[in-house]
DNA sequence: CCACTTAGTGTGCTTTAAACACTATCCATG
DNA sequence: CATGGATAGTGTTTAAAGCACACTAAGTGG
């Protein structure tokens, strides 16, 4: 029991833990994954990397994801997940950083808010993310080419997207991702997203309706068009 | 970029990384584990804990679960896979340890040799798992009452026989726990062991061989009673 | 009032899951 | 060598779930 808290046990050498997190939405039909810009000094200067930070001594890995969260992009008690440890040797070319990362799912109208929320930093800002096979996901502009992330960021973000796609199918994290009150068809819209292609109609309905999921409100959203039910869901547990 | 590999850098407390590894294996259909003991000093003096260890520097945490895996049950090139990483604050009362915590599958008979091939510390042992609900999950020797694991090894334990409980259903891992050659019986044991609770001989025959994921071979295996057809696994990949 | 746009609804077919019981083959024993 | 004991092996029926598919309803704006 001696010396353990110096650098030179073997056990405990210089090394860092950070979080970095995905954070999801959906605005427009459209993934989404908000991304924060790098300073202007090495390493990856410049470059976009996802949100994240080092862990405290005081809190866990959790507290840290949640602590990030709210700092980059201004939203608190939405869905965090953990979703993968990385942590190859020369991930970071500074020193040893070990990243547990996690991925959140937030909706269209919370995120807007968190988007211009941020003073200190330059503001993160959200990207599109293009993932028409399971094996690739890039996040890009509209425009403009697909950028190039930081550190192994890049493979952090295809793990998330293909964790939330194979998790969307059999547990409901759908709804995180909108307000309160909602069509089924934002709904519908916010997993044509998620999973990357178009979803039937009719089955879609007939089986969220059958989930008991959600209940009908009684109000309704109204448009230039026809106007839509407003739904609800009927359990408000992560 | 200065002094980062020293112990005042707020980014880098003292803090460690260790892996520890969830091995389970099939024997006479229920489902094992393996523990080691602790050494006699605090904290949990010889309490029985997960195989584990730090990571070193030059190493990725899926090496160090790799080596441990070696080290401690003596084998290699088995299904390996993260598990969850744990980092409560408090979760060692020592320090700081951050723990990325894996499971592997291992089949009988490769798990025999290694539970005795332990020379310098003391032998690892099998403990059966006893996971009733699916809330609950606990190690005990026959005859006796369950024990009770060091730091949070409880709740990883519990935690990884609900993950291989739920990744069973759909991707095949219940070969990694079989030799090469093995019967349908023996396959469907595996399958109870794992989800504790009987399947149907029928339903699963069939779907197994509907699944193409095993062949025919040509040997049986003999014993006092009607010879049983031997299968192969169609794809050695992981 | 007409055109446009989005909301909303049901049926048939195919596939998959789940329950269920008997015959076949080998060995050991008398 | 006949019998009993133990495990291997095999299909059908029913219910539930997935999937394709096209028209009517209700608003708005011109």
């Amino acid at each position: 029991m001696t010396a353990i808290h110096t650098a030179r046990d073997p056990r405990f050498p210089a090394l860092g833990v950070a979080v970095d997190v995905v954070v999801f939405t959906v605005r427009d039909g459209q993934l989404e994954v908000l991304l924060t810009r790098r300073p202007d000094e090495e390493p990856f200067p410049g470059a976009w990397s996802l949100p994240g930070g080092f862990v405290r001594p005081d809190e866990s890995a959790d507290d840290a994801a949640a602590r990030e969260l709210a700092e980059k992009a201004g939203v608190e008690d939405v869905f965090l997940e953990q979703l993968y440890t990385f942590s190859a040797p020369d991930r970071d070319p500074r020193s040893r950083v070990v990243a547990v990362a996690y991925y959140a799912l937030v909706s269209a109208d919370k995120a807007a808010l968190g988007a211009r929320a941020d003073g200190r930093t330059r503001a993160p800002q959200w990207f599109r993310v293009q993932a028409e096979s399971e094996e690739h996901a890039q996040a890009f502009l509209p425009g403009q080419p697909p950028v190039t992330l930081a550190f192994d960021h890049d493979e952090i973000l295809r793990t998330a997207v293909q964790r939330i796609r194979g998790k969307l199918e059999y547990v409901p994290i759908g709804f995180q991702l909108l307000p309160p009150h909602f069509t089924l068809t934002e709904l519908q819209s916010v997993y044509e997203a998620v999973l990357g292609h178009p979803v039937d109609k009719r089955n879609f309905r007939s089986k969220i309706q059958k989930s008991g999921l959600v209940r009908e409100s009684d109000a309704v959203k109204k448009g230039p068009h026809r106007p839509a039910k407003l739904f609800e869901f009927t359990q408000r547990t992560f």
